[in-house]
DNA sequence: GTCGGATTGTGAAAGTGTTCACAAGCATGG
DNA sequence: CCATGCTTGTGAACACTTTCACAATCCGAC
């Protein structure tokens, strides 16, 4: 079987939050169609996601809540705990280590790093900051397996280097600068900026632009 | 010609980045194949991409890195202005007033808005946060364009709800749900808790688990 | 003026992801 | 125990995206 799509990875996320949310509510079973309409996605189109991992259904029936959860679970490693360190306290830094939802799912961050020696030391919601230096010690010590990148834009490949010289392989990116990765080194760039880009320009095309149309857009 | 695609526009953002800083080096001309490197795509990617919009390249020398900075700008809505409402002034929120980036790239949060009386009135850097009841009154006062959602995901439908009763089409969610978008309004959802999960998927597969042959993830 | 080297712009081909459509299969009720 | 109704699982069709390959064309050197 081929590798598995981004896309489906991420819709599998998703489902994942819907049965949560149905098991609370005490549903006891799902079909494809009700879950595909919480997301807007065709009914085929969930199907077609799971089955790339097995047979969970039941014709005629759907899905059990709780089985598929479960199932889900563990196809994205959200059956055990991860240990995540941050590195940059600064204050996305500090608003991720609030979180609560990094640890409902079970991303422990375990430890944050930082270069500023006037933070090294101070605590940050029970986590004490440690200093960037002693990170290749603690990666090993506190057996951690995730990273999350929030330091400013300059600093930040340094930092990727330092991390997958320390051992990690995983790292989730936050500044604005697509890191690249070597071979068996996953990086995930989130880019908000990015993301408010994607709505200004439809701000502009729905008004006055549209693509081959749009004298002014020739350069000056 | 039809609907650019949305991968179309992230890239377009990412060459944006690299055209700003190659113009900071001072370099005039750049080819799709130094710009394609810098992003881990094909140079053919890159002038599909932008023949999207029309021909802005020389051929036998590559693109103005001046030119064509401000040619994707105009295309993104980056050469103006956009008023930008944030919802909860929470520990992510009170981090996206600090971002600079946004201010940058020319989104300017103008208003801050919450429910909770006791932060009413309060100031984050600079901006004194408003109850949430002026929010009407405000996007017209202030000429609003793009609303930041920042609020517990309890009430992240009802705060979308309120923000395109009062006018506004483009929103950005960080509420860990996935928000529907009624025809004309876009709402874009950022999760960042799925972006761990499609790396602890990662860190799952290579481990252990080949689809299609995984005993252990049958249904119990 | 024209030749050579370089790079664009773009149809066509290849590759991926999504939707369709239906046989297979299960639970329930008579 | 079989008919009925519903929903899954999946090959095939379709749609969209990316890559290929090359003609078009521009600059600068001679
Ligand atoms: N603030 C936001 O809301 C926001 C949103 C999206 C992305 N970002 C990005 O996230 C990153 C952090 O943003 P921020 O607002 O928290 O910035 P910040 O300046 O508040 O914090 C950055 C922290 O990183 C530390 N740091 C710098 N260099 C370091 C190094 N080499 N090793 C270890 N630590 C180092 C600094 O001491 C500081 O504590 C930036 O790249 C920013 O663009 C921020
Ligand atoms: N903290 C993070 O790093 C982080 C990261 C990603 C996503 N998120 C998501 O962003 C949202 C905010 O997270 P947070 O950590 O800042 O939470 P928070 O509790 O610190 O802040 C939420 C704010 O929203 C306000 N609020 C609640 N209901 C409101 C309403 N109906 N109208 C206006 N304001 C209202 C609250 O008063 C509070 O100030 C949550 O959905 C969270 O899941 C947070």
């Amino acid at each position: 079987m081929s590798r598995i799509s981004d896309a489906t990875i991420t819709r599998l996320s998703q489902y994942y939050r819907s049965l949560a949310s149905l098991e609370e509510g005490g549903q006891e079973m799902v079909s494809s169609m009700a879950l595909a309409r919480k997301h807007g996605v065709t009914p085929a189109q969930v199907r077609k996601d799971l089955s790339c991992f097995g047979q969970f259904g039941t014709r005629g029936l759907g899905y059990s809540v709780c089985q598929l959860k479960e199932t889900i679970a563990r196809i994205l490693g959200l059956h055990r705990i991860w240990n995540v360190a941050l590195v940059g306290a600064g204050s996305l830094g500090s608003a991720l280590i609030s979180y609560k939802e990094f640890k409902r799912q079970g991303f422990h961050i375990v430890a944050v790093f930082d270069n500023d020696l006037d933070k090294v030391g101070k605590k940050r919601r029970g986590l004490t900051i440690l200093d960037i230096r002693r990170l290749p010690q603690m990666v090993k010590k506190l057996d951690i397996n995730l990273a999350i990148i929030a330091v400013p834009k300059d600093a930040a490949q340094s930092v990727a280097d330092l991390l997958i010289k320390a051992g990690l392989k995983m790292i989730l990116n936050f500044a604005p600068i697509s890191l690249k990765a070597s071979p068996g080194i996953t990086i995930r760039n989130v880019n908000m900026a990015i993301e408010l880009e994607a709505l200004s320009y439809r701000l502009v095309a729905d008004k006055s632009f549209r693509p081959g149309n749009n004298p002014q857009l020739t350069p000056v």
